[in-house]
RNA sequence: GCGCUCAUCGUCUAGCCCGGUCUAGGACACCGGCCUUUCACGCCGGCGACAGGGGUUCGAAUCCCCUUGGGCGUACCA
């Protein structure tokens, strides 16, 4: 057990994205690498957009990404009595101080700031010195930031990072309603949970010398930061549901594995040489922030596409095929009584990019063909099919269960007996037996559908095929 | 505007810290071929980048400066 103890900290305000998974990822990796402890806060002070739908979705994602946590969920909405007990000590300290201007007063000067081609557009310290308490009057609780110095800190990832104190100004830490804001509790929960490393996405780093102060104002220790870089779309614009899925469990639906989604998300930022593919325990032992790049990437689904392909290659087909099950139960076809889902399974693993592809696949080892493609019927079936698929039954019927091998045994037979190629014979089955003309293997589908179901689905397509070919 | 930050093929990246081994390597995508009972898989090959300009140096993708471009922040959001 190290002493490394990091934390993943969500706000509840939607669902759980490609970005924050990905930062999620680096604080578990590292946790589980050093055996320090890997923390889930959700950070929901902000009591209009945090919903309790959010924080299961984020839950819910954590689990499937098999992100597993040692402490927490802590909520922070739990903790307001802590809050107010540090703000108090701040503005008894005089480390902090109350502002009477409104809101609107505040957008006012911005707006004029902004106007005159101001460079400064922060607080303006009105209330900083103001030594009378309005009765009554409604106020915030501003953090008294140094005006004077720099304020540095050496960044994981990003290296030694500095700023201008003056360029700071007295952030809100308590709403007027009394709630607490976010630069404030961060500090506050950090220390509290006594956490060594932050991880996060480097739209922090602006935060970080204003959070510095905090730290060093309630007199606690500095920890070491670490700011990943941000994700982004196809057109470099921070990653936004117009380049298409963000939501991790959106991927799920989709029929991506987990495995796929860690190892490209792992991969968009890090690297290790030019290795592509890591199973979750690899990770854990190469994963390093100092092997973090330091720019921004863009998310291509092409390659995350790839992955899914590689890792349903490779995957277990029984658990693959429970997960095919889902699917296609989803879809209303059962596949209980039907063939044997982990040889279903293989049969299409190469065929597949994804779980719904793979569903697509599969559909007709499940449920009979209803109809046949017509026009497939016209090109490839003709008075030898039908004499030669005639054969086929005849001998499924009478030859018991058979494996692969055995059913290319008899294929073997009806091509000899009917002296036709198997080019001829082979699509005329596959029409008969799957409604269509694309499927695995012919020999792999009768060996998985057994010959009793394939004797079946040959008889009633022979009864389709003869009326077609007579009004043709 | 100001502040912070980043910059190798279309994209993810190796190389950069410790200059020469880089006519810059890998992967995705794309293009071509092979394999083949359909569809795929697979295999082989191809296209394709050091943002620009100055320095330093015998020598720079690698070090320094400037420019340009991108991202982030600039909330009583997180």
């Amino acid at each position: 057990m190290s002493d490394l103890r990091v934390r993943f900290a969500p706000s509840p305000t939607g669902y759980l994205h490609i970005g924050g998974a990905r930062t999620a990822l680096f604080n578990y990796l590292l946790a589980r690498q050093q055996h320090g402890a890997f923390i889930l806060r959700i950070e929901d002070t902000d009591v209009e957009r945090s919903t309790q739908a959010s924080t299961d979705a984020i839950l819910q994602a954590m689990e499937w990404l098999g992100l597993d946590y040692d402490e927490g969920p802590f909520f922070q909405s739990d903790r307001f009595d802590l809050y107010k007990a540090k703000v108090a000590r701040l503005l008894a300290e005089g480390k902090a101080y109350r502002c009477y201007c409104s809101a609107e007063e505040l957008e006012q000067k911005r707006a004029a700031a902004a106007a005159a081609g101001s460079s400064r557009f922060g607080y303006d310290g009105t209330c900083r010195h103001r030594t009378d308490q309005p009765e009554g009057a409604p106020f915030v609780v501003r953090f008294r930031t140094p005006q004077t110095g720099t304020t540095t800190f050496l960044d994981r990832i990003k290296g030694p990072i500095s700023f201008n104190n003056e360029e700071l100004d007295d952030l809100i830490i308590q709403r007027t309603d009394g709630t607490p804001t976010y630069n404030f509790v961060v500090v506050v929960d950090d220390v509290d949970m006594r956490i060594s490393l932050v991880i996060r996405g480097d739209d922090h780093i602006n935060n970080t010398p204003r959070q510095i102060h905090i730290y060093q104002a309630l007199g606690a220790p500095v920890p070491e930061f670490a700011h990943v870089p941000m994700i982004l779309g196809a057109d470099k614009k921070r990653l936004s549901k117009r380049h298409g899925a963000t939501s991790v469990m959106v991927y799920k639906e989709m029929g991506y594995l987990p495995e796929a989604l860690v190892n490209y998300l792992v991969r968009l930022g890090w690297s290790h040489g030019d290795q592509e593919i890591f199973s979750k325990q690899e990770l854990i032992e190469k994963f390093n922030l100092e092997s973090v790049g330091r720019a921004a990437g863009v998310f291509n689904p092409d390659k995350l596409l790839w992955l899914n392909e590689h890792y349903i290659k490779t995957g277990d087909p029984q658990r693959l095929g429970a997960l095919l099950a889902e699917i296609l139960a989803s879809r209303g076809i059962s596949t209980a009584g039907g063939p044997d889902l982990a040889a279903a399974v293989r049969t299409l693993q190469d065929r597949a990019k994804t779980l719904v592809e793979m569903a697509d696949g599969a559909a007709f080892y499940y449920s009979r063909p209803t109809s046949y493609d017509a026009e497939a019927i016209e090109r490839q079936v003709g008075p030898e099919q039908i004499a030669a698929l005639d054969h086929l039954h005849a001998e499924l019927a009478s030859a018991g269960e058979v494996d692969h091998a055995g059913v290319e045994a008899v294929f073997q037979k009806v091509l000899a007996a009917t002296g036709l190629k198997l080019g001829k014979l082979g699509p005329a089955v596959r029409i008969a037996l799957t409604g269509g003309t694309v499927s695995p293997s012919i020999y792999e589908v009768v060996a998985v559908l057994g010959s009793g179901e394939t004797a079946a689905r040959l008889q009633s397509a022979l009864g389709v095929f003869r009326a077609a070919i007579k009004t043709a």
